[in-house]
DNA sequence: AACCTTTTTATTGTCGACAATTAAAGCTCC
DNA sequence: GGAGCTTTAATTGTCGACAATAAAAAGGTT
């Protein structure tokens, strides 16, 4: 399934083999395959992937830009790790610029774009029905969400903010603590009212409707945080 | 006159010699030294800076983060022109950002903080009576004044997005359209209003005031602008 | 044995040269 | 004379090696 969020930096395929190592890091970062906190050693992933360290750093600077690792001149970048404080800055600014862009998508959208957004979600419904309990396609489908009503606020920089820099760490806190139950269904029916807001071009109302929806979906994080940290 | 904003990059002193470079094309870029709209080579600005284009690339990386420069893979780095359309899509932003910057610090902000912004503000006045007309001293205090109560909001993300990626472009703008007349000492009254509101642990009206001051600084900027396209 | 200093090692930052790609110039053909 | 293709020139992407810095290990002192 190949899915919008796959791609990236204002989704241009990779040309470049710094691109290549930057998709690849970036997603064994975000699904935990290289360990929280850990350090990254140039040399090392060079190696790893066959290429040498100038592109590599390439990467690594982009990977600081979406807040993947954190560099200290001379020292290195470290992979960063999740934690609440983290995570409710991480959603503040969500809830703002989300919010706008949902504000900007009411006013700004065709139809046509609305009525396959309707249709997308109605997709997704049918992916629910059929893999219950499985968070992974979920969590695809509500990024492409997400994705697809960014794009549609035609805010150069909220899109530039939003997809290249901030959703790979959403992501992360996704992919590593997981969003399933109760909440999978719940986060359906909000997307349906905020495209159904949008669709009556109610710009006000869609915005609050995607804060709530993702204000939400950050207390379901935050519980899961918790448990995850009382295990630890 | 050391000011506040002369620093970056999250406020460390520049140790690389990319991050030399880099403070330098800013300020070119920011000032208009280096044309709007222009291609940037980079042998060119390597040689220039006696510098070789390793470090150079790593400063044209982090320009395009703060959106100052756009590359595009093989074909190089242009520095980016101001357009009506992107003023806008950038204050949008800023309201939002900096309306819950202000929501935050007016909840965390320490009395004495507060008091020592206070007493900033005063000084800017003491400033501005002196230099009465000139513009650059008021826009360094505007943009003092905005840091403070952006740092002051403790999020990591909004202070990284605000402070090391949207900033630069602010001030451009305002340099090369500059800020002047009535608009002057009514942006300080609105200054004076928000520390108020901050002092008085007012969130909700600290963001409101914010949001309208920034609306108002973007009106300003728009007139502005307008005039400049008639003249060229 | 703990602390500080010195030496060693490893890692990051920088350089110059080469390869790959793109933009420009020149040529051919209509 | 202009459109399309070919060739040339210029620019960007990548590489391996060296220099500078920081972390680790060894040594000495109290």
């Amino acid at each position: 399934m190949q899915t919008f969020y796959d791609q990236q930096y204002s989704f241009r395929s990779p040309v470049t083999s710094a691109d290549r190592v930057l998709v690849a890091v970036q997603k064994a970062i975000v699904e935990g395959d290289i360990a929280a906190g850990s350090k990254i050693s140039e040399a090392g992933l060079a190696k790893q992937f066959n290429v040498s360290r100038a592109p590599l750093r390439e990467a690594l600077a982009r990977l600081e830009r979406c807040h993947l690792v954190e560099r200290t001149p001379n020292a290195g970048a470290r992979v960063v790790t999740l934690t609440y404080k983290s995570l409710i800055a991480l959603y503040q600014i969500r809830e703002e610029l989300e919010g706008l862009a949902c504000r900007l998508a009411a006013e700004q959208m065709a139809d046509d774009e609305i009525e396959a957004l309707s249709k997308l979600l109605e997709q997704h419904l049918e992916n629910q029905r059929v893999r219950e309990g499985e968070s992974y396609y979920q969590e695809a489908g509500d990024v492409d969400f997400h994705y697809r009503i960014i794009l549609a606020s035609k805010n150069q920089y909220l899109i530039n903010m939003l997809c290249d820099e901030l959703y790979f760490l959403v992501r992360m806190y996704r992919v590593q603590l997981g969003m399933n139950g109760p909440r999978v269904s719940r986060a359906f029916d909000e997307h349906k009212a905020i495209i159904t807001a949008i669709a009556n071009r109610d710009g006000e109302l869609a915005d609050l409707l995607m804060r709530r929806h993702i204000s939400a979906s950050r207390k379901n994080i935050e519980t899961k945080l918790q448990a995850h940290k009382e295990v630890s």
